[in-house]
DNA sequence: CTTTTGATAATTTTGTTAAAAAAGTCAGGA
DNA sequence: TCCTGACTTTTTTAACAAAATTATCAAAAG
């Protein structure tokens, strides 16, 4: 039994691998079904027999995705010794993310208004793993008594995702490109790390 | 002569009137110029004669909103005696200002991303005011003492403006919801009012 | 009983074309 | 110079067939 599941364990992940391979070089609406099969050499109905459908498949691999970037972001994010450094860390690992899977979230773009309730719930899973990380990250500085105590711990790293969100997006679109070229890459981190900065100089005594 | 081009003035500016009404309420695509002509009793053939083109005369009815709003902004942005209430402000008219016109940009949404030069030279004229104004209440702000010398007060200021995006866009996003209800105006005016005020402390001494 | 497939059904996308709508032009009138 | 009706050109829409893709299923293989 436990051998079974280990199989069918084994095959989905193969699955969700040659899946995310596909849609981050084509894109969710130009990766087929049977191209995903074709690479993993087995039948196309196969796949139907692990995974419902499409959309299913994608936010599986989604979730996949999502689960090793909250990974890193936890075994890392306590390491460090003061706010500062936590808050850049979360900024690279997140940027890096972003950049790596440009291409895998054009589903999001393709759909923008209307996308399936499922996505939205690992969105907000993330952002609640996220928003915890730094929340205690942003508790423990307060506990060595660099930085005032905070009213609403969560409330304001949600403040600072968002305004961070803002950097990369106004870096971009101002520059009227869809897709941050290397010489922007550098000047999103430093207007983030600008940011950072001032923003925990507003938190201190 | 001068009467001449007094008429022509009078009669360009109730053809921009009348169309921003047409796209405010419909949009650029849902609006045809048979329209505009017939809420102006005039044929069709006029408009040509005072605009090249729609698209023109979409971009003279933006350029001529975006003057209004600086207006506003230039006009009021000295009167404050402290930089926070100056920031607010810039926020209140800001935020007043994309959510009244809210229905005429769907240009842009719709254009994404080729749209054409001209619309980015009036979002760049725009942006630059917006910067040389607040940057000015910056260095203001430092010429009282209040706040720390800042090296780059545009860039400052360029920053602040970005972080401030990304509370609208995050607000919005995240709730899935393709507009701001009333509900979440509130939130995002309390959350840029908390970013703002955080972003100043950081400023201080 | 679980896993797999080929064949096939159902749905969505794409391409084509004709009609309708809208943009844009122009000769000429006031 | 300002304006118009009639006209041409371009773009959008609708309808529909063809092609591509998703999804199903009965039955084979292990």
């Amino acid at each position: 039994m436990a051998a079974v599941n280990d199989h069918q364990d084994i095959k989905r992940e193969k699955i969700l691998e040659a899946s995310y391979q596909r849609f981050l070089h084509y894109g969710y609406s130009k990766t087929t079904m049977n191209e995903i099969a074709g690479d993993l050499s087995m039948s196309k109905a196969l796949l139907y027999y692990y995974f419902p459908d499409k959309s299913q498949l994608y936010i599986a691999v989604m979730r996949k995705i999502a689960g090793d970037y909250l990974t890193v972001l936890e075994e890392n994010i306590n390491a460090f010794t003061n706010l500062k450094d936590a808050f850049v860390f979360q900024i690279n690992v997140h940027h890096d993310f972003i950049v790596k899977n440009y291409n895998f979230f054009d589903f999001f773009r393709l759909n923008e208004q209307n996308l399936p309730d499922t996505i939205w719930e690992i969105v907000g899973q993330v952002h609640s793993a996220e928003l915890s990380l730094l929340s205690n990250a942003v508790k423990t500085e307060v506990s060595r008594g660099t930085i005032k105590p905070v009213d609403n711990p969560d409330e304001l790293v949600d403040l600072l995702l968002d305004a961070l969100h803002g950097i990369r997006v106004g870096a971009v679109s101002q520059k009227k490109t869809s897709f941050p070229r290397k010489e922007h890459l550098e000047e999103i981190h430093t207007k983030k790390l600008l940011l950072i900065d001032i923003f925990i100089k507003g938190l201190m005594y």
